[in-house]
Order: structure tokens, then C-alpha cells, then sequence
DNA sequence: GGGATTTATTTATTGGACAATTTAGCTCGA
DNA sequence: TCGAGCTAAATTGTCCAATAAATAAATCCC
């Protein structure tokens, strides 16, 4: 994929920009350089590279949106690995409305990391986790606003899927974030919250308390079911 | 979390640049601009914010890297949605070895997708898909180097994600892809995916053609665990 | 009318200047 | 000696201006 790409791109008569991002990606390489490890400075780029200044600094954007280097004045380029949070980042730049086929797809997904993944969950969870869990929907009952209850809301769910101590599975949620909390408001109110995802989420504290898989699963299934129920296309964004 | 960032950002006097992506994304917004139209030029936009041409271009830079604006030349920026395409980018600017806990998470993941998902896929699934599977997997067994025989093993694993018709399980596929390949070559050679691989996706097919539920499980769990025997953690790069 | 050519507009790159920021070293006093 | 505060130097941040390259649109020529 990675020569397919370069190979597309070199034929379309690439940018000294894009050129220099590669040369910087493969200057990193050479020189083993990893996360902690310091850049040379621009100055020092525009010679190596033999580009200007302004173009040395467009390229460095790239790498920091990708979220590959931290730039500080007088410090310099530090190489760090912020990939999944600048994809978050990236994601939460929203052009487009929300559709109802989305919803579903979104929903059914976050079925299959919560729902089908009970025999992992049930294998790692301790009483720690549930504790954390009921704490954490105590908050639903405090007075706030929508803004704030759908990022309760979006804890709960996420302390859930720590439960199965899987990285990439909970940096996949955390990237999913901006979609999930749109989904988490919609047809909602800041009273909806309170009281029926509260006692839904309750359900699903006592299923996992009693190591019930069969409630577990019928409680989550309904609980991100009932969204749909009451979807509503045009109170996007 | 989103909370958290932004506040350090707000109080940790941002520059201009981020200033203006965020005055630009506000623009997009104000006028409705959505995919296919229109931004401003270089020269207006400095004039609408007050801002240089590289401070502009900067900017822009980052909007090109989220995959939100295409430009060209003569023509300027047009409003595009590649961000999921831009993710994949991303992630394929490896910086780091990948790790045996990386290693065994994602495969777990894929484990979610892939076996846990056995309900839907059997729901779904036509003749034509396992047509379709079968004529990919046939590509395993023609002569080819490392790089393109894991294109194919990836090709036949997102052609059963497809069968679930869902576009957001299938974005977070493609995102992975990277990863997902290094996982696919590891410890393995040309001839490996002739034989060993070509048979075990022989055995899913088999079993999704006889709506062996069962079997399809147990195959395609023993093909993904399969890796993780001869995992070599000195061959990254 | 249609293809080739010119023109005008916009982005791409370069170079240089100054401002802002922050580290590191220095000074001075307790 | 040690620490607080100050100074100086290095680096990034922003700006300005000019030229090159690309391309869409207008023009010309046949």
C-alpha cells in the first residue's frame, strides 16, 4: 500500500513540500531516531534539504497535524506519537450532517465492541471496574446541561470498554468520540439523561454485578437500540 | 477529554495559525459550504482575517492534511471528505516497532469483527460474496512477492467485512490497514501465504458456504491466532 | 467552428526581516 | 554554596515581497 501510494504520487509530479515530508519521514528512519528524540532545526533542514525556510515549515506542519512531531520555539521538533488523538482532532471537524444510515452503522459497530464482546468482559471484569462504573452514572443524576450529560454518558460507555484492557479497541472508541456524542444527544434532553439512560445503565451495572451474560446482553443491546427509536434527522449539528 | 485539550490550548495563547483553521472552519460553517464548493482565495482570506499569505498557507496546509480541502493552482480550495483517507495517511507514517501486545490487541479486534460478528455475516452473506471471496483468494496462489501476497490475504479479510455493509466497520478497516499488513507479513514468506494461508481461507469459505456457523468460528479464530505462534518481534520495520 | 496560443489569475516556492518565546548561563545577594 | 532573578542567545512564529509554475479562460488563426 505504502508503494502503491508513493508510486501514484510520484507520477503526479509531487510538491517540494510533499517531497520534503518524505525526506524528513526517512531522515527519521536513518538516524533511528523515536519518540523523545529532537529534529534538527529548520535552519539546519533547509540546508540538508535544500528548501526554503517557508517550505521547511509547511512540511513540519504536516508531521505535527499528523500528530508525529511537537514544535516549541527555541526547543526545537520533538518526535512524539499523538497519531490517535490528531485523528480524533481530525474527525471532530464536521462538514457534513449525520445521516440515519451512520447512526445504525455506528450503533451496530459499537454493538460488536460492547455487546458480542461479552465473553472477554466478562473474563477480565473486576470489582474495581464496577465500582468506577456506578460512580461514574452517579453523575447522569447532577444537574447539567446536554453538552455535559452526553459526556457522562460517553465515560460510562468508555470506562466499559477499558474493561477489556485492549488499546487499539479503545483508541478506536476514543476516535469514534465526536460521532458517538452527536448520536449520545440526539432526540435527547438534559431530563432523558437523568432518568431513562441512567436506569439503563444501571440495568446494565446490575447484569455485570451478578455476572449475568444473557441480561447483560439483552440490557446493551435495547439500551443503544432505543436510539433509534426516537432518531431525528433534523436536529443535526 | 476534548474539554481538557481545548482548555490548555485556549490558555496557552495559540497561534495564529490555529486561530485561523479554527476562523476558516467557522467560515465553512457561516456559509454553508459544504463538499464541492468553493473557499476563498489566498490573498481574500488574508484580507477577511488579517493574517500574512504564509500564515494562510499554513493553515490551509493543515486543512489539506485533514483531507477537508483539496487545492489547486489557478483553481483554489475546494471543500472535499477525505478524512478517513487522510487517517490511513496518517497512520502508515511509521515511526515506532509494533509491539506483541499491539500485535495481540489488534488481532483481538479483528477477532470482534471478524468471528464475533458471525450473526450478521451469516445474515447478509450472498453467493456472490462467496464468489467473490473465493476468486481473491485464489490470487494467493499465483507467484508473487511478500508485499503483494499480503495485499491479497488483506483484500480477501475486507471483502468479509464487507458483507456486513457497514460503512463505519469498514472505514475503521481501511484504517488499520497498515498495521493489519506489518501483523500479515510477520514471520511469514511468499511460500507461507501459498500454502498455509490460501488453506485457511479455503476452510472459512468452505464453512461460510455451508452456513457452518461452528466451524466458520473456530477456523477463522484458529487463522487469526495462527499469527500470533511464530510472532517475531525483531523483524518489524 | 475548433484547435492552438496567449493572457491572466492563482497557487508554489524562495529569500529576508523582525517579533515572540524560552532555554541556558550569568550575576548578585543572602 | 545556593537560589532568585536577570541577561543573552538560539529557535520558532509571523510578516512582507518577489518570482516561478500551473492552469483556466480568453483570444487568435485557420
Amino acid at each position: 500500500m505504502t508503494k502503491i501510494a508513493n508510486m501514484s504520487k510520484s507520477t503526479a509530479a509531487r510538491s517540494a513540500v510533499d517531497e520534503l515530508v518524505d525526506q524528513m519521514r526517512q531522515l527519521i528512519g536513518e538516524r533511528g531516531l523515536t519518540v523523545g528524540d529532537q529534529l534538527p532545526t529548520e535552519k539546519e533542514l533547509c540546508e540538508i534539504f535544500g528548501a526554503s525556510r517557508n517550505t521547511v515549515r509547511e512540511a513540519m506542519r504536516i508531521l505535527k497535524t499528523y500528530g508525529v512531531v511537537e514544535v516549541r520555539p527555541k526547543v526545537g521538533a520533538t518526535i512524539v506519537d499523538n497519531r490517535m488523538s490528531s485523528a480524533i482532532e481530525m474527525f471532530s471537524f464536521n462538514v457534513m450532517n449525520i445521516s440515519l444510515e451512520t447512526f445504525s452503522d455506528i450503533q451496530e459497530f459499537r454493538g460488536l465492541l460492547e455487546v458480542s464482546s461479552v465473553e472477554v468482559l466478562f473474563d477480565q471484569i473486576t470489582d474495581e471496574d464496577i465500582s468506577d462504573l456506578r460512580r461514574i452514572n452517579s453523575k447522569l443524576k447532577e444537574p447539567s446541561e446536554i453538552n455535559v450529560a452526553s459526556e457522562h454518558d460517553f465515560e460510562f460507555h468508555t470506562r466499559l470498554i477499558r474493561v477489556l484492557r485492549n488499546k487499539a479497541i479503545l483508541d478506536i472508541y476514543g476516535l469514534m468520540k465526536p460521532v458517538i456524542l452527536r448520536i449520545m444527544k440526539n432526540g435527547k434532553t438534559p431530563d432523558t439523561f437523568k432518568t431513562a439512560t441512567f436506569e439503563e445503565h444501571e440495568g446494565v451495572i446490575s447484569a455485570l454485578e451478578s455476572r449475568d451474560r444473557l441480561a447483560y446482553q439483552y440490557l446493551m443491546k435495547s439500551h443503544l437500540e432505543n436510539g433509534i427509536v426516537n432518531f431525528d434527522t433534523s436536529e443535526n449539528q
